[in-house]
DNA sequence: GCAACGAGTCGCTAT
DNA sequence: ATAGCGATTCGTTGC
């Protein structure tokens, strides 16, 4: 049977972390958890969702929970990573061992909005030919490419959420760029749009400008437009 | 007395999020904590770092902790956002308060490697003058910009890590882009260097082809140089 | 191994 | 509110 497990610590700590930077977290109350795989967080008491500290799978683990050692520490030489528990109390602590691991399923994401555009090309325009998915090139995969009646190579950059940066037009501009110095589309006229639920001002002028298009186009909406 | 608390659970239970996608979490093994402020981070045992699901600060809980319930719930409404916890067993739970809560410093912030550089722009080239730190242009913050002996801007862009994306050259060429139709800068000849400790192949191969410049610097290396 | 990119990204700063 | 961007980003996929 597939057992793992893990220990939540609550304890009153100071913690060092050095790595890809240096981080002194100052003496406080917090949860710590380590898992089987020597992956571990730590998190102070409500300031939001993200940990103060932590390491990645396959740190390893000295006097972990010894309440004897008033310095915890897990190290990850791959990475030369450390992080250094400086213990002054441990109010409570938790052992878990669990044997059922359920998968996590996401519906909505861009990969899935983006197979029921290319299922059904009318939702941009009439008449468009799919070429390929995840189309390579030297800048990058363009996510749909299409031909339209004219033979013209139609890009399109799909986005599960609202676009605002201006990045995305430029990245998709790049693409373009890239068709028309690629001799398998020599003597057509790329373009290309943005499909999104949504798009920002300035990200809107930036596409404008450029002569790109924006298709607004929501999840839930080719859901049920879907057979 | 600065006063906070979380709550953690070791649960068997299946989980289902509705908000910015759909997503469902089979049964399993779960820690599943909630801070004060609403704040929630769920759990497996053992599969990096990342939690399965969360709930941003905010969220409103009913039913939270009580066993003869089995369906907990979390509603965030301003961004409505869900998730709803069924709850088949309740392992083990743990109360924390808290009242001590120390700072988190960093070094080695790309902030603080752009500030060592500023203050020292013999580290890239001889007779450089700083212009402006986050210097604005309508595509974006230069990080350093600096002049030459001649009065020619010279564009900075730093990074704390290797840089491999290819949208880093991009963006500082938007940046030059940008100063050419600047009036300020008229009749000169705007230059820019990548500042970071490592560059890809690809990336590199970009830069050099943009006409752009690379300069290897490290953040420990600036501190022992540094008086 | 590197490279490119999405993410329910989060969180911060400045306009 | 919007925009821009860093992050000890993480995690996945493809080459």
């Amino acid at each position: 049977m597939d057992s793992r497990g893990a220990q939540v610590f609550y304890i009153r700590c100071s913690i060092r972390y050095s790595g890809r930077i240096d981080a002194e977290l100052e003496l406080g109350d917090r949860i710590f958890i380590v898992f089987h795989d020597g992956a571990a967080i730590v998190h102070a008491l409500g300031d939001g969702v993200k940990p103060k500290n932590w390491m990645p799978s396959g740190t390893q683990w000295k006097d972990l929970g010894d309440t004897t050692k008033n310095i915890w520490v897990g190290e990850h030489q791959g990475r030369s990573e450390k992080l250094e528990i400086y213990v002054e109390d441990v109010w409570n602590d938790m052992q878990c061992f669990g044997t059922m691991h359920g998968r996590l399923i996401k519906l909505g994401s861009e990969r899935e909005m983006s197979d029921l555009i290319a299922d059904d090309l009318d939702l941009i325009e009439l008449d468009l030919q799919l070429v390929e998915r995840e189309y390579r090139t030297p800048v990058g995969p363009i996510d749909i490419l299409a031909v339209d009646r004219k033979g013209n190579p139609v890009a399109l950059e799909v986005k599960r959420a609202r676009v605002t940066g201006v990045e995305v037009p430029y990245q998709l501009l790049r693409y373009l760029d890239s068709l028309r110095s690629d001799p398998r589309w020599a003597d057509t006229e790329p373009r290309g749009h943005i499909v999104a639920p949504g798009i920002g001002r300035v990200c809107r002028a930036e596409t404008d400008r450029m002569g790109l298009g924006f298709i607004r186009l929501d999840y839930a909406n080719l859901i049920s437009n879907s057979p």
